[in-house]
Parts: C-alpha cells; sequence; structure tokens
RNA sequence: GGUGAGGUGGGUGAGUGGCUUAAACCAACAGUUUGCUAAACUGUCGUGCGGGAAACCGUACCGGGGGUUCGAAUCCCCCCCUCACCGCCA
C-alpha cells in the first residue's frame, strides 16, 4: 500500500511514477487526500468527545467518593447524549476509514524512476544477456517428450492421484531436483542468507501480510476446515516472520532463503504455456528475502540480480535479464528484473527468476519497520527474488544438454546427483 | 480430541470496577562519580491515530472480537494461542 503521507509531499513526482503504469493517479490522490481530510476531521471530533466523557466519569467517581450520590446521579444524566454522539462518530469514522482504505488500495506501488513507460511485456528492456546456443541433436525434444522416454518425470500418473499439474518426479528426475534445492540453497547460505524451513500453510492474517488476501483470494488452495491457505511461495511465510516487528538499524540487512514447494491453483491459464513444466499447480522453488534499510535497498537489489545472474551461469544456462516496463511490473513491485532462461527445443524464454524491491509497499502493510537509535520506527524495505524456481531450470537443462547418448547434467551439479548422464 | 491453569510493556511480574497518566524489579540508553573495570546515584525508557512550529496535549491499545457500566487490564459472551495431564499418533 502506499503511504498517504507521501501522497501528500511527493505528490507530483509519485503521479509521474504512477504514470509509468499507465495510471492517471492526480483524480485518485485528490480523492485519496480530501478523504483523509474528512477522517481527520472525525477522528479530531471523536478524540473531543471521549475526552469529555473521560473527564465525566472521573467526576461522577469524585463525586461518589465524596459521598454526594445525587450531584453524580444528576451528573450521569448528562452522559446519555455524549454517548451517543461517541457512537455516532465511531461509525463515522469506521466508514471514513473504510472508504480511505478503498481508494489506497486500488493503487499500485510507484514505479522506479529507471522504470520505462509501457503496456505490456513487449515494452520491457532487455537489459543483459549472457550465453550462447549450445548445438543440439538433430531429434531434439521439448522437455514433456524427454521426461516420458527417459522416465524421469510422470504426469499421467500425477494426473491419476491428484491432477493436472500435479507431476511425479521419478528415479533420475526426482534425484536431479534434489540436487538443484541443494545446490541453490548451498549456493545462497554462501552468500549470507540465512537458511529457512518455514511452514508450507498460513494463517488468515499472513496472507494479508504480504497482500494476497482479501483479493487473490482464488489464486490460493483454501483448507476451509482449518482457515488456512497453501502457500503460493515462501515469501509468504519469510516475509511475515517479520511482520509487527520493529527491528533495529544494525540488524538490517536481514537476509534469509528458503525451499518450499509453491502451490498455486493458476484458474484460467490454458493451452502451451501449461505444457510440461511450464506451468503447475505444485513445484518447488528456493527463494531469497531480503529485509533493508530503505537507504541501501537497491544496492541490495543489484545484488540479488548479481547472485542470481551468477547462478545461472555457474549452469551454464543461456539467459536475459529483463527490466519490467511498469505495465507488466507486478502490483506491488516498484522495480523487478525477471531472469528468463533459453528453452532450446520449445524456442522460447522461460521465466526462471523475478528480483523485485516492493520498497515500502508490503512493509506498511506488515508493519515492518526499523529503529535507528531514538529516533521514531521508519518503514523498512523488502526485496525478495526466486533462486531459482525448479521445474523451468529443470527443463531448460533438460532441453539445453540431450545429446545423442542422453542428458549431459552440468559439472556443478554432479556431486549433487552422483551422476553425470540421464 | 478431553480436562485444568494461564495470556499484562524488550524481559520478570503486581494489579478483582474509580486512589493506574499499568506498581516494582531487570535489561537498555544518557548523565554524574571514577586512574581503568565494576558499583552507586540521577534521569530517560512503548506503539498507532489526531492536534501543534515545537515543548507538549488529546485519544486508543493489558492475546483478538463483541457486551455490561457514568467509568473495565479487572465483570460477562465468543474466538485464538500457550502450558500441564489424559487420549491418539510419525
Amino acid at each position: 500500500m502506499l503511504l498517504i503521507q507521501d501522497i501528500r509531499e511527493n505528490h507530483d513526482a509519485l503521479v509521474a511514477r504512477l504514470a509509468k503504469r499507465g495510471i492517471a493517479a492526480a483524480p485518485i490522490f485528490d480523492a485519496i487526500i480530501k478523504q483523509d481530510d474528512a477522517r481527520k476531521a472525525i477522528q479530531k471530533q471523536l478524540d473531543d468527545t471521549l475526552s469529555a466523557s473521560n473527564n465525566m466519569a472521573k467526576q461522577i467517581g469524585d463525586l461518589f467518593k465524596a459521598g454526594d450520590a445525587q450531584g453524580a446521579q444528576a451528573l450521569k444524566a448528562k452522559t446519555a447524549a455524549l454517548k451517543d454522539t461517541t457512537k455516532e462518530l465511531q461509525v463515522q469514522l469506521q466508514s471514513a476509514v473504510d472508504a480511505l482504505q478503498a481508494l489506497v488500495i486500488e493503487l499500485p506501488n510507484a514505479p522506479h524512476d529507471s522504470v520505462a513507460t509501457g503496456k505490456s511485456a513487449a515494452d520491457n528492456e532487455v537489459v543483459a544477456t549472457w550465453g550462447s546456443d549450445i548445438p543440439l541433436p538433430k531429434a531434439a525434444k521439448p522437455h514433456w517428450e524427454l521426461c516420458q522416454e527417459l522416465g524421469i518425470i510422470d504426469f499421467e500418473t500425477g494426473v491419476k492421484i491428484t491432477g493436472a499439474g500435479f507431476p511425479v518426479y521419478v528415479n533420475k528426475g526426482a534425484r536431479l531436483q534434489r540436487a538443484l534445492i541443494n545446490y541453490f540453497l548451498d549456493y545462497n547460505t554462501k552468500a549470507g542468507y540465512t537458511e529457512y524451513q518455514p511452514p508450507y500453510f498460513i494463517n488468515e492474517a499472513s496472507g494479508y501480510g504480504t497482500g494476497q488476501l482479501p483479493d487473490k483470494e482464488g489464486q490460493m488452495y483454501h483448507m476451509t476446515a482449518d482457515n488456512l491457505f497453501a502457500i503460493p511461495t515462501a515469501e509468504v511465510p519469510i516475509t511475515n516472520m517479520y511482520r509487527d516487528t520493529i527491528l533495529k538499524t544494525e540488524d538490517l540487512p536481514v537476509k534469509c532463503t528458503a525451499h518450499t514447494p509453491c502451490f498455486r491453483r493458476e484458474a484460467g491459464s490454458y493451452g502451451k504455456d501449461v505444457r510440461g513444466l511450464n506451468r503447475l499447480h505444485q513445484f518447488d522453488k528456493v527463494e531469497i528475502v531480503v529485509i533493508a534499510n530503505p537507504e541501501e535497498s537497491y544496492r541490495l537489489l543489484d545484488e540479488m540480480v548479481q547472485h542470481v545472474g551468477e547462478l545461472l551461469q555457474s549452469l551454464g544456462l543461456k539467459h536475459r535479464v529483463l527490466r519490467l516496463c511498469g505495465g507488466d511490473m507486478g502490483f506491488t513491485s516498484a522495480l523487478t528484473y525477471d531472469f528468463e532462461v533459453w528453452s532450446a527445443a520449445q524456442e522460447r524464454w522461460l521465466e526462471v527468476s523475478s528480483v523485485s524491491n516492493f520498497e515500502t509497499f508490503q512493509s506498511n502493510r506488515l508493519k515492518c519497520r526499523y529503529r535507528s537509535g531514538k529516533d521514531k520506527p521508519q518503514l523498512v524495505h523488502t526485496l525478495n527474488g526466486s533462486s531459482l524456481a525448479l521445474p523451468r531450470v529443470m527443463a531448460a537443462l533438460l532441453e539445453n544438454y540431450q545429446t545423442e547418448s542422453g542428458i549431459q547434467i552440468p559439472e556443478v551439479l554432479v556431486p549433487y546427483t552422483g551422476f553425470s548422464t540421464i
């Protein structure tokens, strides 16, 4: 959520930033400021009324103690009017707050200065490319065919026991996935990220904290018997560890990494996008989350981008880095870099990581703050990224490293897999 | 799942309707004292919202949500969580 204080103080700059998403924010800002003024006026009236009530209650108490029951009773009679006013003002305040909230919640995060104006993926900027095409055998196949022939991922059995989008990894497929997870986690912890194994289900409060609720409820699997939600990404439990928290400046930056399965209903997806490993209801991901002092959040974002890029390079995968344009960025992000690996046999780019700075957009809702010395608490900046999403990395590895004599495993993984070909 | 006991500031913990603007202690921070350390003493020591140039003032918050009352940390109802014992269980 954008900060109302920011909307008041940096009105024009924010309007310019939001224009990159194609949003004309000025009239919305005006409405917000007007509504906030109304809210303040009601708040003031309510506080004054409560103050009068409190004083009167105190006087009644004093009269009783002094033995003046009659005076107390007389004063009591006067409290009814104040009570009515209080009740009415409380209702008014609540609806003013709700109306304000409804306006603010509609606004996405304001894009960073470096973000290009644009409407869709076509306007994203390629900021880096790495690697070259690996010569493929004549009869190169997409990964779903390779998986079936080699017997390493069984989509049909997944359908039988659960449904589409829940593959079963078998044998060397399972082992390769486990190897990748361990390799990614080791790589992250070596870079100073603390490893976590968070819960895979979250409660409602956590859903609100990271913004899945109330709007994107339909994207998550919901266990109604216990009112818990299956996590769509490790970002949710990890970031929520810091909900309602005041950190010390010296605690920052907080750097976390976690491997979790991710559960997504993906309602409405169809076609070639969902073929094979491209889009699943359950998949594994290793995530990195950073909680930063606002002064250094963009330096840390660069660091994370560097980190993920080197991870892909160590696997020898051809990839490119995109700076997303205003229109293609997620609702909560101020600046996002996407990493896409080249899927040789499908001849398309597959997103394997998305690294973002949310500035205070998430922390405002999470109430995650930091305090330097005796200053008032300030909101932190939150950042996160994948390092990496497993299925698409797996797809790229299988497709790019297929040879006449099987799939060649990149050298860095061999200590983890225990085999060098599939 | 059953029964019982609990949930109060960064921590320990008092507080059964008004004398609580939540005691006291510990921790923390600042200062005084000191050759250094330690100790002692003094002071500061929550968060949100609103008002104010500021000092400061008002208001809300004692697990969460309702209710009773002129007045609730305190009484009532619902929910959540923790602990103990029992049951079940990898």
